[in-house]
DNA sequence: CCCGAGATCCGTTTAGTCCC
DNA sequence: GGGACTAAACGGATCTCGGG
């Protein structure tokens, strides 16, 4: 038994067609043919049920099938640890996020640190598809709100914070300084588009106090909402950190009840190899966001 | 150490069989 | 009939090993 053959076979497991996987490893069919039949020789039983012209797995062949996945997946992260002592690290740190601003200073001082690192930044406002992106490999980590409990899935909670309401400095709750959430329950509302996990995160905390937002406004990019509040469109939630005072005729209100409060979350996969830099990423994100904690308390 | 013969491995082509 | 699989024959590359 070869490597060769556990490559094959698992190709082979996977597309449960010899043609197809002939063509998909560039090899002759009958080549490919033999190499199976010689493992099943190996191993004393066959590892494909035949019906005709086609092939299904068998009970042996599933069994087989993890225990061969699981050695090459363990031979590659080998090859990548190697490769990375080597010297050979590209230094590529991929995540999915939804609110970019967020982390504007993060990324700003990780690059003076790092500066042959290069970011894959996705952005998506839905959950699901974030945690899908991380099982599928699409990117190294999960950075958004909320927390990810799934197993497979490991984590570090960032940052919890308390969301205030921005108001036109025009309105007439403006100088109150903080308001009990009902209180809007008349307000127009400016908002992320519906399916966003932001989203659903605001509308509970009015679901809790009894009402269901108007929305005036439903928006793809979290950072234009405070511009909006400010034109005066409507009224909205905000995390207090990423608002430019200065520039933005707002005010922010806290809210007093109920506690809107969010939690930042850093997501990995388990049992998936992370590059050096991908780690390095992880490290200064978690040591970041404590000194930020430290700093505000 | 170098070279050559044989063994082995992995691939191809061709032909035959099976069955939608 | 044609697509898909298997078997057989064969070729090229590489490995092994013994003799000079």
């Amino acid at each position: 038994m070869d490597l060769l053959q556990l490559h094959y076979f698992c190709t082979v497991a996977r597309n449960e067609h010899m043609t197809n996987s002939a063509k998909e490893l560039k090899v002759a069919q009958p080549s490919l043919s033999a190499m199976i039949a010689k493992l099943e020789k190996d191993l004393g039983t066959p590892l494909f049920h035949r019906q005709g012209r086609n092939i299904k797995l068998n009970h042996y062949g599933r069994k087989f099938l993890r225990y061969a996945e699981q050695s090459l997946l363990a031979l590659e992260k080998g090859r990548l640890e190697v490769e990375e002592m080597a010297g050979l690290e590209k230094g590529i740190v991929s995540f999915v996020a939804y609110s970019l601003p967020r982390f504007r200073d993060l990324l700003r001082g990780f690059l003076v640190r790092y500066p042959n690192v290069q970011f894959r930044i996705l952005q998506e406002g839905r959950m699901d598809h974030r945690v899908s992106l991380l099982e599928q490999g699409a990117v190294d980590f999960y950075m958004a709100y909320p927390p990810v409990t799934k197993e497979g899935i490991s984590g570090h909670l960032l940052l919890t914070e308390s969301l205030k309401l921005a108001v036109p400095k025009s309105h007439k709750l403006a100088g109150r300084g903080s308001i009990k959430l009902e209180e809007a329950k008349d307000e127009l509302f400016i908002g992320l588009k519906k399916g966003t996990s932001a989203r659903e995160i605001q509308d509970g905390f009015c679901r809790e106090v009894g009402f269901s937002p108007r929305l005036v406004c439903e928006m793809d990019e979290p950072a234009a909402i405070s511009s909006l509040v400010s034109a005066g469109v409507g009224v909205a939630f905000l995390p207090p950190q990423n608002v430019d005072r200065n520039q933005d005729a707002f005010e922010l209100l806290e809210i007093t009840e109920p506690a809107c409060v969010r939690t930042l979350y850093l997501a990995w996969m388990e049992n998936r190899f992370l590059s050096k830099a991908a780690r390095a990423f992880r490290e200064y994100t978690i040591d970041y966001f404590s000194n930020e904690a430290r700093r505000k308390f």
